[in-house]
DNA sequence: AGTAATGTGCAACAAAGTTGCAAATTATTT
DNA sequence: AAATAATTTGCAACTTTGTTGCACATTACT
């Protein structure tokens, strides 16, 4: 069965709202990470820029989407796969910043490479941005 | 012999003024990385706001420093290692933020796993954030 | 010491993000 | 299906963060 939005939100307890739906549909849409201006520009016409920070950061508490660690200081936002959003949440994988087009990829199917951490520390959490050029820009 | 600050400056063709040197200070006293806010309240009463930004962006340019991807949208700049300044700039390594104190640390003994990307994707660029608890803080 | 080049501070602005509160929408109860 | 309770939204006002132009000050050069 595909999973709709509203499905999503159900699992996930939240009201039902057009400004929800619409930009996780957004989310669902985009092959790449967005932006939070990206969101604003295609959606900005209909919902406030206050909601539009609201509603990700309560997909973010929830697990549905996840931020993504860019260098240039920009958050950007990407779906969880569906793993995910049923409960046990990990965004640990690769992500791809293109300096072409400036998409961003999540490779999901990249896993991890373990890092061996200097005496003393313990790892939670690891993100590995990596950047060069995408296969549509090359 | 030991390098100055003055030094440091002097070779990258810039100025030795009263703020490049304070602050390049402070990244030397640092054990960590530090955000834009660090440096403004450590020399805010001393610097204008607008020369901190521009001393940093001018020190990134020039490599001497460079940025640090964080997950929560704040930029941190660490100091690159004393190959870097002297020219092939490669800030490659793995950086670590304690989720208790909130301290990053540059590992840079700790390699760059390498990262197996599909099929027309090019690498140049790798950042790698480990997040979870330092070695003074467990 | 005097001139050219560079850097700094101020002001004004633009962008990004936050908070409180009333109105509107969604969910729940009867 | 209507009424109430719980959420969510939009507005306004504000804070923080970052940028730009320009006059003045400082540093470097001869």
């Amino acid at each position: 069965m595909a999973t709709t939005v509203a499905d999503i939100l159900k699992a996930n307890n939240l009201s039902i709202t057009d400004s929800r739906k619409s930009i996780l549909e957004l989310f669902k849409l985009s092959k790449g990470a967005l932006a939070h201006a990206d969101i604003e520009k295609k959606s900005s016409a209909q919902f406030d820029r206050v909601t539009i920070y609201r509603t990700l950061q309560t997909f973010v508490d929830k697990g549905i989407i996840h931020t993504i660690p860019t260098a240039d200081n920009s958050v950007l936002y990407a779906l969880c796969k569906d793993d995910c959003s049923a409960g046990h949440h990990h965004d640990n994988h690769v992500h791809f910043i293109c300096d072409s087009c400036d998409t961003t990829y999540c490779l999901d199917h990249v896993t991890i490479p373990s890092v061996n951490l200097p005496e003393g520390f313990t790892q939670k959490q690891t993100d590995v941005v990596v950047s060069g050029v995408c296969k549509n820009c090359e």
